[in-house]
DNA sequence: GTGACATTTGAGCAAACGCTCAAGATGGCG
DNA sequence: CGCCATCTTGAGCGTTTGCTCAAATGTCAC
């Protein structure tokens, strides 16, 4: 939407101001007033170049996501291990962020469900990039269980992490091993 | 804190419009206002019963988890098969209470640790309950491995639940006694 | 340099939120 | 019956929320 080289700049910042607000405080201490204080903007320039605040979450939230995608390319080059390393990676690096996609995808109620399907969908693309892992390993393996390993496995992951969102202490990592090496 | 039986009934009464606004709506739909005007009774009148609509917030997500305890006079007869229906049950049963749990898990930020400090303490009791039943069911399996197993079968029921919340369809109780036998 | 467009600003809007309080109505005990 | 504590009410407070808009300022192409 921005057309001048301000435009774009301002646009940076306010993205960065997002994520910075984001990482610190989670979902609830990003506002729009918080948003254009620390991107040093008015609310006026925020709507020039966004139409919503939501938009600007989710942009910031996907960009996150996308970051630690350990087959980028979708080469079909990504273990098992390569993907529960990497979703363990996520929610490390990103706690808050990825306490966003949780909220957003249990929170969300009748009225705004698009975000809970883009989430599904982004859950399903996921199954079968492990499903798909899981074939390449163990060829005998029939594509229809390796599905319902992989959501099994996807499952007990989305599940350890909560736990950890819920004590820090918690050994997220060594779980996720430990679950990936079960339910293989 | 009602003395008298018009404080008790009207005590109910909001009880009752929480709880129903809580199923039908989710979180979001509980204000003070859609409570009051569900019961039948003006902000102030709530003021002189509670201390805040949290209170009442977690009375009802208590009482509703409470209901559904395989053995709520902990005699320690409930075997995993139990305590796994229990939870899938109150998933099903009350799938708006279980996203309050979520939420509040997850949420919660600097500020109001309390909310996360009492879920983790129930999260824990809950595991000792999952261990007992692993240890009755299994006498050659040490306590400390009982614990890790019983994480691991939690965190995966945690996960099934967050994926049916997704979406409606997915097979929750079909998955919930797949990770019980590969996570016994 | 000027005209046309992009951008920024300051002021402010309407709605919702949780909550408070003085004053009056009601209930139950002696 | 009378009295006092309990309960209810109506009005409203103070804050925060996301967002809008006319007018001023800046920027780029020609």
């Amino acid at each position: 939407m921005a057309r001048y080289q301000a435009g774009l700049r301002t646009e940076a910042r306010i993205l960065d101001a997002t994520r910075t607000l984001l990482a610190a405080g989670g979902l609830e201490s990003v506002t729009l007033k918080a948003i254009c204080d620390t991107a040093g903007v008015k609310a006026g320039s925020f709507y020039n170049l966004f139409d919503s605040k939501e938009e600007v979450v989710i942009k910031v939230v996907r960009e996150a996501i996308d970051a630690v995608d350990p087959d980028p390319d979708g080469e079909g080059t990504d273990t098992i291990d390569d993907l529960v390393a990497a979703f363990v990676r996520f929610f490390e690096e990103q706690p808050q962020m990825a306490k966003v996609y949780v909220i957003a995808a249990v929170n969300t109620e009748a009225a705004e469900n698009g975000a809970r399907r883009r989430f599904l969908r982004h859950h399903q693309r996921r199954v079968e990039r492990f499903a798909d892992a899981m074939n390449r390993a163990d060829a005998s393996l029939s594509p229809g269980d390796a599905v319902v390993k992989a959501e099994l496995l996807l499952g007990a992951l989305d599940g350890l992490a909560f736990r950890w969102a819920l004590d820090g202490d918690f050994e997220f990592s060594s779980y996720a091993k430990l679950a990936a090496e079960r339910l293989t």
